[in-house]
RNA sequence: GCUCCGGUAGCUCAGUGGAUAGAGCAACAGCCUUCUAAGCUGUGGGUCGAAGGUUCGAUUCCUUCCCGGAGUACCA
């Protein structure tokens, strides 16, 4: 936002001493001293002039025409940086323009015009969600809200098989819990069957419902726990994604890209383009060919079924044919050798694959009073998605799952997360909302008159200017925060956002001082408050009104 | 073995090829007759895993190695 009313002025100067299209970038110095934003434009042209950076710099000032009301002045320092130092007037310019966007101040256009998919969470209806799908979710949906920021018109899918090996595996350990129930304890629990308490509850479920109708082992009794177990899961996954203050708004079955022909087409289209070959009975896809790094998998089996790898082509190739512009997977971290496999298919059939954005998350791993919490699905007690929502509510655990970098593995301490006090950081956040909201409370009860315009010069002290400079940078922050689908960016702004309000707030009374003064404090206090609720907002995350 | 992701303060983690590497927590010292102290201010704390290389400049890019994690099926 600053960067608007210098930038022209760079551009004038430098087309001045014969750079025509230069690679502007205005950087935020770490220190005081180095001004309010610097470029390194002298020393990435050194290579090119053949000149030493200061000596370029230097030519740069001289050309450089500034207005004094704005700039307070520029200086060279290091090994030739520009460092520019903004008068306060600058920073009361961008209040204006930041007030005068209200409600959507940090909605850019960068993707506007343009669609995005985005597929997260995708759990197959075999269970509840655990920690991992609620980092998976947490990402996704903020990913969405961000493009949804930067213009995008955003489709939220969720992808999922209700057929196949695992599905069966869950018709088989729901039909053995329910033999338990007849009676007929002897009856085997598949080797690799679901354990969890949910499946006891599903066959209790169907003994209700059929009695002992469903005794004799047939395909039609499992088909039946089967779509029981289906209805079950799906029902609990919603449930949890709602708490989290999710929805979802295309649900893609995987089984229809078998009933409706996609499947068979792609795999006449492969065997036409010389993609694929037999081998051993089974159908196998050239990656070698399309890629050197990749070596040739099977796609169908001897047995005639199809390996994971074809309906997973199959799908992202729908959501070319759909017409993204942008298209975003959130996967963990255990699925990430499959990425290589699709991207290739993909390209072989014709497809820009630059459309397409893989996003890895890495596990999580829970802590409680320093131990770790040993999540096990083969014995059923891992700890769910709910059970932590329950105890620490969703806006901490959407927090939690935001607040690090995707790629780097996290550590969930639920002993900080159940905490109600300054060691948990949402609340840092939380409470720069709450605070404002009491302040304006407080005006309204006292009956003092807000007057709509306000005089942003009479805001000059130190922590008045460094909450206005900070705030003006929530729009770059949230296009690159989109640009990156990183949340993570939004969370780290947010903390130095709260931290600059709360050291204006301490610095300066907004009631009791002299009115025009106290006018625009309010002012500046109730763009705080659109920028913390927007940003908590893309983090799908509530502004509390009081604590 | 091979592929991918990490390794930064006591702990958890930020860090866009730039300047003196930051934050929170923990530790220590202060600040409430006034807008929520869930707050503010200050102090201490570093071989950026290691070694080479590229660069005017490397925590950042490249190579090799070490440590932790994940993946390497005619499982998904």
């Amino acid at each position: 936002m600053m960067h608007r009313y210098i930038e022209s002025a760079f551009k004038q100067a430098l087309q001045d001493i014969g750079i025509a299209s230069p690679n502007l970038n205005f950087e935020r110095p770490k220190i005081a001293e180095h001004g309010h934003l610097s470029t390194n434009i002298a020393m990435t042209l050194a290579k090119e002039l053949r000149k030493k950076p200061i000596d370029i710099a230097q030519d740069i000032l001289s050309h450089l025409s500034v207005n004094t009301s704005i700039i307070e002045k520029v200086d060279i320092a290091g090994a030739g940086f520009i460092n520019i130092h903004l008068q306060p007037h600058a920073f009361h310019l961008a209040m204006r323009d930041m007030i005068a966007s209200g409600a959507m101040y940090g909605k850019s256009t960068i993707g506007s015009g343009k669609t995005a998919n985005i597929e997260y969470v995708s759990a197959n209806p075999t269970g509840k969600l655990h920690l991992g799908h609620g980092r998976n979710a947490a990402i996704g949906d903020t990913a969405a809200n961000l493009l949804e920021w930067a213009g995008y018109k955003v489709t939220r899918e969720y992808y999922f098989n209700n057929a196949g090996n695992q599905m069966n595996m869950l018709a088989k350990s729901i039909f053995a819990r329910y033999q338990h129930i007849l009676g007929n304890a002897e009856y085997p629990f598949p080797e690799d069957g679901y354990h969890g308490d949910y499946i006891i509850e599903i066959a209790q479920q169907a003994f209700e419902k059929y009695g002992n109708a469903l005794s004799e082992e047939t395909t039609s009794s499992l088909e039946t726990v089967k779509k029981m177990g289906e209805e079950w899961c799906f029902s609990s996954i919603m449930n949890t994604l709602k708490n989290m203050n999710i929805h979802q708004d295309s649900f893609f079955n995987e089984d229809s890209l078998f009933t409706d022909g996609t499947i068979q087409h792609l795999l006449n289209e492969l065997k036409e383009k010389n993609l694929s070959y037999e081998k051993d009975g089974a159908t196998w896809m050239k990656f070698s060919e399309i890629d050197e790094s990749l070596t040739d998998r099977v796609i169908v089996k001897s047995t005639g079924e199809p390996t994971y790898r074809l309906p997973d082509i199959a799908y992202h190739r729908t959501k070319f044919e759909r017409n993204y512009d942008l298209i975003v997977d959130i996967f963990g971290a255990d699925h990430i050798a499959t990425i290589p496999d699709v991207k290739a298919g993909l390209k072989a059939l014709g497809y820009d694959i630059s459309k397409l954005s893989v996003l890895i998350y890495q596990f999580v791993t829970l802590w409680d009073n320093g131990e770790q919490v040993k999540m096990s699905k083969r014995s059923g007690k891992s700890y769910t998605l709910d059970e932590l929502i329950e105890e620490v509510g969703a806006d901490v655990v959407r927090f939690f799952f935001l607040m690090r970098g995707a790629q780097t593995q996290l550590e969930f301490d639920l002993q900080i997360a159940r905490e109600q006090n300054d060691k948990n950081p949402v609340y840092y956040l939380q409470y720069v909302h709450a605070r404002i909201c009491s302040l304006l409370r407080q005006i309204e009860e006292q009956q003092i008159h807000i007057q709509e315009s306000y005089d942003a010069s009479l805001l000059i002290h130190s922590s008045e200017l460094q909450l206005l400079f900070t705030l003006s940078r929530f729009e770059e922050v949230t296009i690159r925060a989109a640009q990156n689908l990183e949340p993570q960016i939004i969370s780290e702004y947010l903390r130095e956002v709260a931290s600059a309000f709360h050291s204006f707030y301490h610095d300066c009374r907004v009631l009791g001082t002299e009115s025009e003064l106290m006018n625009a404090r309010v002012h500046l206090a109730m763009l705080t408050k659109t920028v913390i609720h927007n940003g908590l907002t893309i983090l799908g995350i509530s502004s509390p009104t009081s604590m």
